[in-house]
RNA sequence: GCCGGGGUAGGGUAGAGGUUAUCCUGUGGCCCUGUGGAGGCUACGAUCCGAGUUCAAUUCUCGGUCCCGGCCCCA
């Protein structure tokens, strides 16, 4: 019999591997070039820091699991909420701005579509400890950089929360994430019907309406005719100069509500092209979660980055290291060996391990597709040297040890 | 949870209610014990699972499962 992965896992194979992995070494060579720090939380939590973050009714997403000794955990679906835990467990009194990232998998019992799995990577960034424009706008600055980077377009929408909140404040708060839902969705058809339901006033419909559809990156003045001058505005106004100075191409979108309700003033999202329905490769935002998990009114900037995405349309290709082929008669192999070792402080060596005889053993660094061939034979001993064979060309001569490292390295 | 399309060797495929299920590729070995890529020979290797219809099912029907895409959801 033969068991298979779980549904919504996958098998990296080593082409895959090697390319994860290089995209994921430039990621976070840029998040620390920002001055952040990685990170490593548990691979499972207990269950209530997600269901204090997002509610009883995440449970059904989640891989959820009761241990040995009768606790209620779960593996992570997310890492803002076992960040935030570790920052009040851990780092409270740490010089602030604190500022993080991470990069690890996550797991949601869900059903797997283009660009989403059971079990997926995410790389985050939160900066703890500053509410103001700057934070804001190094965050988003990061998330842009990061993804040109590695080299994906995308479109960059920035919103602001305290917008549409004031908007509906009148309203309330079970039909304000209703709303907040449609206008998300852009279900102008819905968000209508609903608001003649509730009958809603004529102003805040006009009102309403007029603000999500306003697109484009010099879209404030209007905003501001329609809720007035907040002071979330005046700061929001700050972190879109900054932007500029950052050289961040934007547009502005005030209809973007992130699902949750913690997020607080600004708020951005990145979609790109080529991924099916599931297209955002960023979201990320202002948010007050700290208080939630015990700790004081701290205010943050975060945002995650869907790796497997990423991956989906990132068009780089790891530079791929010269591998070279350790070839030796039975005689020898000892020798063969001992060299082996030399070369392999320098370049990959594969030497062979099936005992197969000369011509098999060079078939197979055909095969491999080596770069090069270095035969050790009773001839090369003899004089002290080692053949190297440059598998591209053909042609190959005999040098010292110390030669052939100075020839591929 | 719901909807649609799929499932034949490791990868890619052909076929068909019937007895030994194609072909390509791959991998191992040999031709060939100091020189790769070609060629030849050889070995390995598949009808997703279960039930039903039938003398006979890989083929038809139903159910399951898994894959792909979409809905819901998206922290």
């Amino acid at each position: 019999m033969t068991v298979n992965k779980p549904r919504g896992t996958r098998d990296f194979l080593p082409a895959d591997t090697a390319r994860r992995r290089y995209v994921e070494s430039i990621m976070r060579d840029v998040a620390r070039n920002w001055g952040y720090s990685e990170i490593i939380t548990p691979t499972f939590e207990h269950l209530d820091l997600f269901t204090l973050k997002s509610g009883e009714g995440i449970v059904g997403e989640l891989y959820n699991f009761t241990d040995k000794g009768g606790r209620e955990m779960t593996l992570r679906p997310e890492l803002t909420a076992p960040v935030m835990r570790l920052y009040v467990n851990e780092l409270q009194s740490f010089p602030k701005p604190l500022k993080l990232f991470y990069f690890e998998n996550c797991f949601r019992y869900e059903r797997p579509q283009k660009g989403r799995f059971r079990e997926f990577w995410q790389f985050g960034v939160e900066l703890i400890g500053s509410g103001k424009p700057d934070s804001d706008a190094e965050v988003i600055a990061l998330a842009d950089s990061m993804l040109k980077a590695v080299g994906v377009k995308g479109d960059l929408k920035i919103g602001n929360l305290a917008v549409i909140r004031t908007l509906l404040s009148g309203l309330e708060p079970e039909i304000v994430s209703t709303v907040m839902r449609l206008v998300d969705k852009k279900e102008y058809a819905g968000l209508e019907g609903l608001l003649e339901e509730i009958g809603a006033e004529e102003q805040l419909k006009s009102d309403l309406f007029h603000l999500i559809k306003l697109e484009g990156r010099y879209i404030l003045p209007d905003v501001k005719e329609i809720v007035g001058n907040l002071p979330e505005l005046v700061s929001f106004e700050k972190t879109l100069k900054l932007l500029d100075a950052y050289g961040v191409d934007y547009t502005l979108d005030f209809g973007i509500a992130r699902g949750l309700d913690y997020y607080t003033g600004m708020v951005f999202e990145v979609y790109a092209e080529g991924l099916g329905a599931q297209k955002q490769v960023c979201g990320g935002g202002s948010y007050q979660l700290i208080k939630l998990f015990g700790g004081g009114d701290v205010p943050s900037t975060g945002f995650g980055i869907g790796f497997d995405r990423i991956m989906e349309i990132c068009p780089l290709t790891p530079p791929a290291p010269k591998t070279l082929v350790m070839i030796s008669k039975p005689s020898v192999h000892l020798e063969a060996i001992n060299f082996a070792n030399e070369l392999r402080k320098y370049v990959p060596v594969h030497i062979d391990l099936m005992e197969r005889n000369f011509k098999a053993q060079l078939s197979y660094a055909n095969t491999i597709n080596a770069d090069y061939v270095v035969i050790v034979g009773e001839k090369e001993l003899e004089a002290g040297k080692l053949t190297l064979r440059d598998m591209v060309s053909g042609e190959q001569e005999l040098l010292t040890l110390e030669e052939i490292i100075e020839k591929i390295c």
